[in-house]
DNA sequence: GCAAAAGTGTTCTTCGTACACCCATGA
DNA sequence: TCATGGGTGTACGAAGAACACTTTTGC
């Protein structure tokens, strides 16, 4: 008979929600961790999480937590698997329900309120508390496997962002090189990416001569997009198209893979 | 102030495992269920499942109450979500940590003395209980998803098979027809499968002439597959080289992919 | 002005897709 | 003998992989 307030015929495991946050400096995958303040592990670091209340989901636990204690404010989290070693908390039977986020560069500022909150690149993570090391490892995998066919990457980056930036990241994730060439081919075709216009500076269009042809966008139908007839300025910028994305998605059985 | 013999400082949800048991019956993709003999939900069909015990893990769970409940001894389970919705029992908030399993048709033999279980194709599936629909169509996504990329369609097939059981088992599975050629191509080149010499009946073999030139097996250095210089008999037999598809999927980037 | 990164195009090979015929089996 | 399903080959086109050169930018 233990002590407590809450009283059942059964004996009950606690819940909790934990979750890996991934960001991207523009050249390595990070995580975002939390010292911990007490025992057990006090110390280590740790995913943000903690114990998923009576009267909510474990998704709104997970939102709520990760607020609570990094403030940041993240709402696409997806639930890749829940843990339940017996002994992976020395307190009691506690199982828990993880999930990993994507946080932009633009969605950590301010966030550095949260004083024991810290990135820590995906290849130099220290020890970690309970079992997270193997949580982690369990996330790194979920993560590799959806953003192969999903285009979770783009919540990764800001809003615009040049092709090679996003190579980097694909890169970064997979722990893959790919040819610069191809990987420019694959993304304008794929047609989910729209330039932008950098306003001030408009002079390379429609400026030069031979018109170099350039198939892109033939495949739409309403839609056309300005014909490139000079190459783009270095450092051009883009954005990642959801609505098109989806149509196609849906239209086609089309799939952007990598 | 709740009563019972297990107390705690603060309130602490049930936690059940669900299993989704699928078997093919040469046409169809077929679940398993079972009738619910008390309420809530008495009478309504539902997944095999329930509460964890204290002292076991998720998946350790599910296989007892798999076992127990339906007499299936089943242990490649997949766990692929946890379903917390507030609401879910009427009885106390209840967590379910879902799983799906691959039954063959020679699994299920003698696991017909559990009088309630029931097998029910895909497509004709009566009204579930609690939010066993909802977690039936996770379930489906996820075995889509999975038999995409691996090859656990086999474990849904007895040891030996014939080409077209396979496919028809894809195209249960996937809601897909694939053109019958073309499906031979791709399964005999990947080099995964083992052709079964039928004892009694090897008239076929060496016997006829014009030397039809098949490269499969010209990929694999040690391993030298007898070279076909005849049609199969219809309703050959193939096995599943489990080991060679792992060695296949680690040298090479290889990927069956449907 | 030099190094490093950005931007572009072509060729070859691989793989998916579409498609036609023969054979075996059983009603 | 006819219908149904099993087993095999071929040809075309799309997409991935390999690959070189020019331009821009910042030290």
């Amino acid at each position: 008979m233990k002590k407590g307030n809450y009283c059942y015929k059964y004996p009950h495991p606690a819940v909790t929600t934990d979750c890996v946050v991934f960001g991207f400096d523009g050249h390595r995958l990070n995580i975002l961790l939390i010292e911990r303040g007490a025992e057990p592990y006090k110390g280590r670091w740790a995913f943000p999480g903690g114990f998923m209340k009576i009267d909510e989901t474990a998704e709104q636990g997970a939102i709520r937590e990760l607020q609570e204690e990094t403030t940041l404010q993240l709402s696409h989290l997806k639930q890749f698997g829940t843990f339940s070693a017996v002994d992976r908390d020395p307190r009691e039977r506690v199982i828990t329900i993880a999930y990993y986020a994507l946080a932009r560069k633009s969605d950590v500022k301010g966030g550095d309120d949260a004083a024991d909150a810290k990135w820590f690149p995906i290849n130099d993570v220290p020890p970690l508390a309970f079992d997270h090391d193997y949580i982690l490892r369990k996330a790194m995998q979920h993560l590799k496997q959806d953003i192969h066919f999903e285009p979770i990457g783009f919540d990764l980056l800001d809003e615009q962002f040049t092709i090679p930036e996003l190579q980097r990241l694909y890169e970064a994730i997979l722990d893959v090189r790919f040819d610069r060439r191809n990987f420019y081919k694959k993304m304008l075709q794929a047609g989910i990416l729209d330039e932008v216009d950098d306003d001030d500076e408009q002079i390379y269009y429609g400026q030069n001569n031979e018109m170099r042809r350039m198939d892109i966008g033939a495949l739409f139908g309403d839609s056309t997009p300005q014909e490139r007839t000079a190459p783009r300025r270095k450092g051009t910028k883009f954005s990642f198209n959801k609505d098109r994305y989806d149509k196609l998605k849906e239209d086609k059985n089309f799939r952007l893979e990598f």
